[in-house]
DNA sequence: ACAATAGTGTCTGTGAGACAGTATCGA
DNA sequence: TCGATACTGTCTCACAGACACTATTGT
């Protein structure tokens, strides 16, 4: 095949477009962890400790290096803000307005990740903000400023997780190993946000499911059967 | 409020990280064109005339500007590959492997259009590819080889659309101003890839058409009510 | 025995799938 | 009249919603 040409079709590429001919966008991964904690769906937050947008709530987020895919990225940020290893995330959508950071030209792609409750350790990030647990759906319907665009990111967010709770096996993600059925409808609950019939509910979910042979013990009521999740 | 602390602010953040004190990767859109032609699926396909990948088929695209955002990119791409304006399209996902084109670093965010076939008149792009036409299917089922990693956001694109017919009105984009019931129903077959009953379907559909007052007419053989999408 | 929660049986309505039937054109 | 395609009626079956009932613990 002949070299020459490539070579030379490359430099002819590299001199229209090169690193230094144009000016680009910087981009960056969002990050929008799940979990679900006293009975709410709540998100990771950092407040922001410096301007613009100072004081307010704001998703975490990293910027995506040359040397890492966007994915990778993804997964470097929940761990290092987050502490999470081996969690399941998604992309959820790349926001690409002008002027969404008023400093400078950013893309984002927006993450989703689900964790249970138990696995979470919050770690301070690089830029020393502190992190925090910010329920979701109490912040959507709050007049609470948020920074950037990031409240845009989070209904977005939030609509996934709702989207997929009915179709797909995805709050799964945010159990335990092992769990009870009227945990699991809970969380099912609050994902929706709504109340649903027991029996309904358990039919629907019978076939992700593989019974275990412990039950819970001390409450005063009938025990209820442990559960995994089964592909 | 504090101006001197926002100003200071803005150049710490600048200096840890601003335009010149990291390389960036590029960012694109690739746009995947669909139509239907001939009862077949089929998408809006340039052919390379340059190394990497020359004479394989690959997706037209577009860097994004500084002064533009992501959806304005993608709105400009589909004029300047398509020559079309005011059609539908949204995001289909963010592209991030580290070497996706082996030249430069570049994310690419694809974008789905749907366009009825009577409006699409082919253009020339910047760069002087021929575009086509090419057979969604037909091409996914061949070993052909196709550039980048374009075959797997095609792949990604036949997906949705598959996915979003079941579920919404996306084939209506893909249809003229008015048309009639068996017209509608090709399209969604092979959109799903499969037949359809028609009973069923049009008790499906029933709400989101409105009818006209005129029929077709010279065929040897009943005529068909002409049909309006209706929101 | 009772409060409290776990778990099951079943009726109903809705909607998809399957198929048979009727309607209306040109030749 | 016939071939061809447009259009409609209706049976069935799977499944979600709604609700009533039974089961098992601690106090």
């Amino acid at each position: 095949m002949a070299k020459k040409d490539k070579i030379k079709a490359e430099q002819e590429f590299l001199k229209t477009y090169s690193s230094d001919a144009f000016e680009k966008p910087s981009v960056a991964v969002d990050l929008l962890v799940f979990t679900v904690e006293d009975g709410k769906l709540k998100i990771v937050t950092v407040r922001r400790q410096e301007y613009p947008f100072k004081g307010e709530l704001a998703l975490p987020g990293v910027f995506v290096g040359m040397t890492e895919s966007v994915d990778d990225a993804a997964k470097r940020g929940i761990s290092e803000e987050a502490g999470l290893e081996d969690i399941y995330f998604e992309q959820l959508y790349a926001f690409g307005e002008i002027d969404r950071d008023p400093r400078m030209r950013v893309i984002s792609i927006a993450y989703i990740a689900l964790v249970p409750i138990e696995k979470i350790h919050l770690r301070t990030g690089l830029r020393s903000e502190k992190t925090e647990l910010t329920d979701v759906d109490a912040l959507l319907s709050s007049k609470e400023e948020v920074a950037f665009d990031h409240r845009a990111i989070i209904e977005c967010g939030r609509e996934r997780i709702r989207s997929k709770t009915e179709s797909t096996s995805l709050p799964f993600n945010l159990m335990p190993e092992e769990f009870t059925l009227p945990e699991l409808q809970k969380v099912y609950e609050i994902l929706l946000g709504k109340k649903l019939y027991k029996a309904n509910f358990r039919k629907k979910i019978a076939d992700m499911i593989s019974e275990t042979d412990h039950m819970t013990s001390g409450d005063a009521h009938r025990p209820s059967r442990y559960y995994k999740f089964k592909g």
